[in-house]
RNA sequence: GGCCCUAUGGUCAAGUGGUUAAGACAUCGCCCUUUCACGGCGGUAACCCGAGUUCGAACCUCGGUAGGGUCACCA
């Protein structure tokens, strides 16, 4: 390791950070750290028409809350900037004509009709290097006369291209399948192509960590670094993520925003461990890491070369996971707004709503379903009653219900302990079971059939007062039934 | 269509010539239990197909098949 490693995440600016984004940009932040380097970020906003506007503010806020730190970027200047690559613009030009004058680029003069005339029957046109060998007094000539020009890769012939991709291996093509692509516009920009070139070298790239996509035309673009005399940097291609078997996760539809799982309640930490898995499985196969974890187990052999599909369900698993690692306070804290949300202005004690949530939710959001109980009481199914295995049935709720409301309106000691104490004597005094009591009871105080928690657990919340008056009102339902 | 790449359970994935082919999610069953959940235990389930190399192939080679990527004055 005798340079220093700098990688670069290079999002353009054109709507959601998607997760397959976000996973590329994680990668090369984890590469870099891994190896006690820098991690750029460079904005590839050239393409004005599919430019989105706030989307470079969101860029730097989903760094930011995915905890990926960069170490230079356009708010972070070390020296080999403009990061954004508008800001750039000025400088390719005359790169481009250094590249002419060095044999590896050509002026072309060909307008956009004679280029279509070019297409075969499948649509797709290869440049015939039509203007390849122009002399150079004709060249000088059609320049002066200011006719419109691009200026064109000179892809050498009769070479094949090749180079060691760190996670795909020798990746390889012949010349002849390579076009002379358009480096400089007519319009004196840039394409991406030669950019994307010039920018990772200029600013001291060594490893060009990206998705596949690029993982054909990497070979192009090395025909440039050599054609400049440039040192080529290491390559880094990704897999794909999916969305299912044959179809990529696509910014156009939405799929899998990073920020609408946070507003979810998905954790920035447990989404960003799930997507270093998606791809990669570290040399002792743990799941749960923190970042730092991550950084130190980072290592290109366990990167897959195979695409993957996105699995929510384990995402949730994971974020699940997370949430129950918390402290008590610490889940307070990040649940909180949606218990709010949840029970509105209602009285209920939240810190206890949020300790019942804790071990039961995988999400925050679905704090919203498991806590409706607590607002929706009124007139429900008497069939939630009928227990097999609980030996309950209609006659038993009924004197269950009774047994209860005896009991309770008499206690004080309104506490998980005196609660259970109490009931556990009215049942053995009325030749029950506990858990008869207990069953009918949860039931009664909810009208539900599936509470996040048991009898007590439900009685604490709702407070002495309003149990009294729900467990009241299932008795007269009950004997309504009749 | 040309070129590049990929292929282990439903999903993520270990595995690099000899394994009872890990593990996780999901799923199913049991235990715990006042419902649900948590926790614990267990089950079902995979090497795309065909040749070859080899004493031996999920692993190597070739050919199919399937899927992805790319072939723009987009990035």
């Amino acid at each position: 390791m005798t340079e220093k490693v700098r990688t670069r995440f290079a999002p353009s600016p054109t709507g959601f950070m998607h997760i397959g984004n976000l996973r590329t940009g994680l990668y090369a932040y984890l590469f870099a750290k891994k190896h006690g380097g820098t991690f750029i970020l460079r904005i590839e906003d050239t393409d004005q028409e599919r430019k989105v506007d706030g989307a470079v503010e969101m860029v730097y806020r989903t760094l930011a809350t995915a905890g990926i730190n960069y170490d230079e970027g356009p708010d972070k200047d070390g020296g080999y900037g403009p990061y954004i690559q508008t800001e750039r613009m000025g400088i390719y030009k005359q790169y481009a004509e250094e590249l002419v004058k060095k044999g590896g680029a050509y002026y072309c003069f060909c307008d956009k009709e004679r280029l279509e005339s070019l297409r075969d029957e499948n649509g797709v046109h290869t440049y015939d290097k039509h203007c390849r060998n122009l002399s150079e007094e004709e060249v000088q000539r059609r320049l002066a006369a200011g006719e419109p020009y691009v200026i064109r890769q000179k892809v050498p012939e009769g070479v094949v291209s090749e180079y060691e991709d760190m996670v795909f291996g020798k990746i390889s093509v012949d010349s002849a399948d390579i076009e002379d692509g358009i480096l400089l516009k007519s319009d004196g920009l840039p394409t991406y192509n030669f950019a994307n070139v010039v920018d990772d070298h200029l600013m001291g790239i060594t490893h060009v960590i990206r998705g596949t996509e690029y993982l054909s035309s990497t070979p192009k673009y090395n025909l440039i670094y050599d054609a400049f005399g440039w040192e080529r940097p290491k390559y880094m291609h990704l897999p794909p993520i999916m969305k299912d078997a044959t179809r990529k996760l696509s910014k156009r539809f939405g799929d899998a925003n990073f920020e609408d799982f946070i507003l979810k309640g998905y954790l920035p930490e447990a989404i960003v461990n799930y997507i270093a898995l998606l791809g990669w499985c570290p040399k002792d196969n743990r799941e749960k890491m923190s970042m730092q974890e991550m950084i130190e187990a980072f290592d290109t052999d366990g990167i897959s070369k195979s695409s993957s599909i996105f699995d929510e369900q384990k995402m949730r698993w994971l974020n699940g996971e997370y949430l129950k690692a918390m402290s008590a306070d610490e889940f307070f804290e990040v649940a909180l707004p949606f218990v709010e949300k949840a029970i509105g202005d209602a009285k209920w004690d939240k810190r206890e709503l949020a300790a019942l949530m804790q071990t039961r939710v995988d999400v925050l959001s679905d704090i919203g379903e498991k806590l409706a109980f607590l607002n929706e009481f009124g007139e429900y199914d008497l069939n939630m009653y009928i227990h097999q295995k609980m030996k309950v049935d209609f006659n038993v709720a009924k004197q269950a219900v009774k047994v209860a409301i005896c009991a309770l309106e008499a206690l004080s000691d309104w506490t998980e302990e005196g609660i259970k104490e109490c009931v556990r004597q009215a049942a053995e005094g009325a030749g029950m079971k506990a858990g008869q009591v207990m069953f009918s009871m949860r039931v009664a105080l909810t009208g539900a059939p599936v509470t996040p928690g048991g009898a007590i657990e439900m009685a604490i919340v709702l407070g002495k007062e309003e149990s009294l008056q729900r467990l009241k009102f299932s008795q007269e339902l009950l004997e309504k039934a009749e």
